[in-house]
RNA sequence: GCGAAAAUAGCUCAGUUGGUAGAGCGCCACCUUGCCAAGGUGGAGGUCGCGGGUUCGAAUCCCGUUUUUCGCUCCA
C-alpha cells in the first residue's frame, strides 16, 4: 500500500473504531480540531499514564504538577511569545508566495545599508590611513542620504508595527516599491497579522477586561512555580518538574491528521541542573527518552533524532526524536537544552528571585534547564499508525489488526461465550464482572466466534477468552493471543494473573530496562 | 490565505439526455451454525454539505457559500 492510501487507511480505521473523530462533526467539522472517542481516550490517557510513571513515579528525583492552562499573560511577555508569535504577513497575489511583511521592509532597508556600506569601503580604499568614517558619514551625501533613508524605514515600520498599523506596513511597501524577491511582481494582499497564541478576555465587563492567552506551551506553567515547587517539596538540583496538559497554537496551516493541531496536548518535564552541567545531562535524558520509546517496542528502526543546527534563542543544545509516520520521519519528541533563558526572563519580568542555593557549591544560582517535551497526540499517531496491520494469513485469507502494545491498549481482553445458551453467556458474564475489577474489558455475544476475534483484533484488544462447554465442566477457558492467534486452555482463576503479567506497567517497564 | 479537487445511508460508492434515491458492507431483531470474518428472513437509516437561481420538475444545469483533502506558504 502506497504511503498516502495506508494514511487515509489509518485515519479512516482511526474513525471506524471509535478511536478518533472530527471535531463537531455534525457541523462539518473544524479544522485541524478532532475529538477521542471511547477508544481513543483510552489509549490516550494509557500513554499519558504510561509517561507519567516512567517519569515522576520512576524517579525520587521528579515530580509532578498541573498547572492551569490561563497564566498571568506578562508570562507570555517574559517568555517571548508575544512577540516571536505574532507575525504580520502579506501575500503577492502573482506568486502566491507568503512572505513575513516586516522582513520584506527590513530587508530592503538592509539594502541601503549594504549600499551605505559600499561607499565607505570604497572611499577607505581611495584615502588610505587619512580616512576617517566618522566623519565621511557625515557629511558625504550618498551615505548620508542611504543610511538616512534606512533608519526612517526601520522607525516607521517599528511604529507601525507596535501600534498594529498594518495598512501603515502595506503603505510603507507600496511606497518603497518592494517587489516580490523571487519574481519580482509587486501585486501584494493586504497585511494581515497572524498571531499564534489564541487570546481571549477574563473579565465580566468588556471594558475592564483583561486580555489573556491560552498557553502556546506547558512549559511556563512549571518555571513560574519553580519556586513553589522547590521549596516545598524540599527538591535538591538537579531535580525535575513533570507536567502534562492541553496547549494552543492558531497554525496558519494545521493539517496531517491528529499531527499538528490547534488544541494539542504535551507532555512535559524540565530539569533543573547546576550551570556548566547541562550539556551532561542534556545528553543522559537524549538516552533516556529514547530508551523510553523503545520500551514500547514499536522498533528502533522508527526512531531517529534530529540534532538541530539553527538554535532557538533560548537554547544551547537541542534535538529531536524523530519517528517514521505514515508520511515520514517528523518530530515526535523535543530534548532541549534552555539554558536558564526561562527563569531569568521570570527572574526580570516578576521582580522575584528564582534561584536554588547550593549547599555543595555554597552559593545560589539561576538553575539551568534541560527540557524533554513530546506531543501526546503525536505519541499516539506513532503507536496507532504503526500499530495497524493488513495480515495475510495461511489459509489466503486476510485480517486487520491493531497490534497495539498491551500495557496502552483500550481494552484489554474480550470475553466471549462460543454459543449463547446453555448458560455459557452466564458463566462469561461472571468472568467480565470479576476481571473488571482489574482491567477493562468487553463482553461480546454477537456473531460467529471468528468473527468476534477479527472484531477485537482491529479494535487493538490483545486477549480474547473464550467460554466454551467444557469450561462449565472444569472451569477452564481458552485464551487468544491478538498477535500469534494462538490459543491456550487455562484455568479461569489464574486469568487476572495472566493478563496482569502481558499489560502491567511492571512488566513492560521491565522489558524497558532489558532493552539497556 | 492562494490554487486544484471533492461533498449522495455509519463506511465504500452507483445514479443514464433533468422526471421525485439505490447497491455492497456495516448496524438492529429473529432463525440457523458454533474456535478464526462475509448462512437465511425481516427492519431501521438519506431535505443528495448549505443558500439562491433556471425549469412544470434539480442529486443532476448555473451562481454563491461552507467544510474536507492535496499542493504552496508558515512552523521554537
Amino acid at each position: 500500500m502506497i504511503q498516502e492510501d495506508f494514511f487515509k487507511k489509518v485515519i479512516s480505521h482511526a474513525k471506524e473504531y471509535g478511536y478518533i473523530f472530527a471535531s463537531s462533526e455534525i457541523y462539518d467539522g473544524l479544522s485541524a480540531v478532532y475529538d477521542y472517542g471511547q477508544n481513543g481516550a483510552e489509549l490516550k490517557k494509557n500513554i499519558r499514564e504510561y509517561w507519567w510513571k516512567s517519569m515522576v513515579q520512576m524517579n525520587q528525583n521528579i515530580v509532578g504538577i498541573d498547572a492551569a492552562i490561563f497564566m498571568h499573560p506578562t508570562t507570555w511577555k517574559a517568555s517571548g511569545h508575544v512577540d516571536a508569535f505574532s507575525d504580520p504577513l502579506i501575500d503577492n497575489k502573482d506568486s502566491k508566495k507568503r512572505y513575513r511583511a516586516d522582513v520584506l521592509v527590513e530587508d530592503y532597508a538592509e539594502k541601503l545599508n549594504i549600499k551605505a556600506q559600499k561607499e565607505i569601503e570604497k572611499a577607505r580604499k581611495r584615502f588610505g590611513d587619512a580616512f576617517n568614517e566618522n566623519e565621511f558619514v557625515t557629511t558625504n551625501e550618498r551615505v548620508k542620504k542611504y543610511l538616512s533613508q534606512k533608519d526612517e524605514i526601520l522607525s516607521r515600520l517599528a511604529k507601525d508595527l507596535t501600534n498594529e498599523n498594518l495598512a501603515g506596513v502595506k503603505q510603507l511597501i507600496e511606497e518603497l516599491e518592494i517587489a516580490d524577491p523571487e519574481t519580482g511582481s509587486k501585486n501584494w494582499t493586504d497585511v494581515r497579522q497572524f498571531n499564534l497564541m489564541f487570546s481571549t478576555k477574563m473579565g465580566a465587563s468588556e471594558d475592564t477586561a483583561t486580555q489573556m492567552y491560552l498557553r502556546p506551551e506547558t512549559a511556563q506553567g512549571i518555571f513560574v512555580n519553580f519556586s513553589n515547587v522547590q521549596k516545598s517539596a524540599r527538591m535538591k538540583i538537579p531535580f525535575g518538574i513533570a507536567q502534562t496538559g492541553k496547549a494552543f497554537r492558531n497554525e496558519i496551516v494545521a493539517r496531517q491528521f491528529i499531527f499538528r493541531m490547534r488544541e494539542f496536548e504535551q507532555m512535559e518535564m524540565q530539569f533543573f541542573v547546576r550551570p556548566g552541567e547541562e550539556l551532561k545531562w542534556y545528553e543522559h535524558w537524549k538516552e533516556k527518552r529514547y530508551q523510553w520509546h523503545l520500551s514500547l517496542g514499536l522498533g528502533k528502526e522508527n526512531y531517529r533524532f534530529h540534532d538541530h543546527e539553527k538554535l532557538a534563542h533560548y537554547a544551547n543544545a537541542a534535538s529531536d526524536i524523530e519517528f517514521n509516520f505514515p508520511f515520514g520521519f517528523k518530530e515526535l519528541e523535543g530534548i532541549h537544552s534552555r539554558t536558564d533563558f526561562d527563569l531569568k526572563a521570570h527572574e526580570e519580568f516578576s521582580g522575584r528571585k528564582l534561584r536554588f542555593f547550593d549547599p555543595e557549591m555554597n552559593e545560589s544560582y539561576v538553575p539551568y534547564v534541560v527540557e524533554t517535551s513530546i506531543g501526546l497526540d503525536r505519541m499516539f499517531l506513532a503507536i496507532f499508525s504503526s500499530s495497524l496491520k493488513e495480515e495475510d494469513l495461511e489459509d489466503g485469507s486476510s485480517r486487520t489488526v491493531l497490534k497495539l502494545p498491551a500495557v496502552l491498549a483500550p481494552t484489554k481482553a474480550a470475553i466471549l461465550p462460543l454459543i449463547k445458551r446453555d448458560g455459557l453467556p452466564e458463566l462469561a458474564m461472571k468472568i467480565v464482572e470479576n476481571l473488571q475489577l482489574d482491567f477493562n474489558v468487553l463482553y461480546d455475544e454477537k456473531d460467529a466466534i471468528g468473527r468476534r476475534y477479527r472484531r477485537q483484533d482491529a479494535a487493538g484488544t490483545p486477549f480474547c477468552i473464550t467460554v466454551d462447554h467444557a469450561s462449565l465442566e472444569d472451569n477452564s477457558v481458552t485464551l487468544r493471543d491478538r498477535d500469534t492467534m494462538e490459543q491456550r486452555r487455562v484455568a479461569i482463576e489464574d486469568l487476572t494473573t495472566l493478563i496482569s503479567n502481558e499489560v502491567d506497567f511492571k512488566s513492560w517497564h521491565k522489558k524497558g530496562i532489558s532493552l539497556h
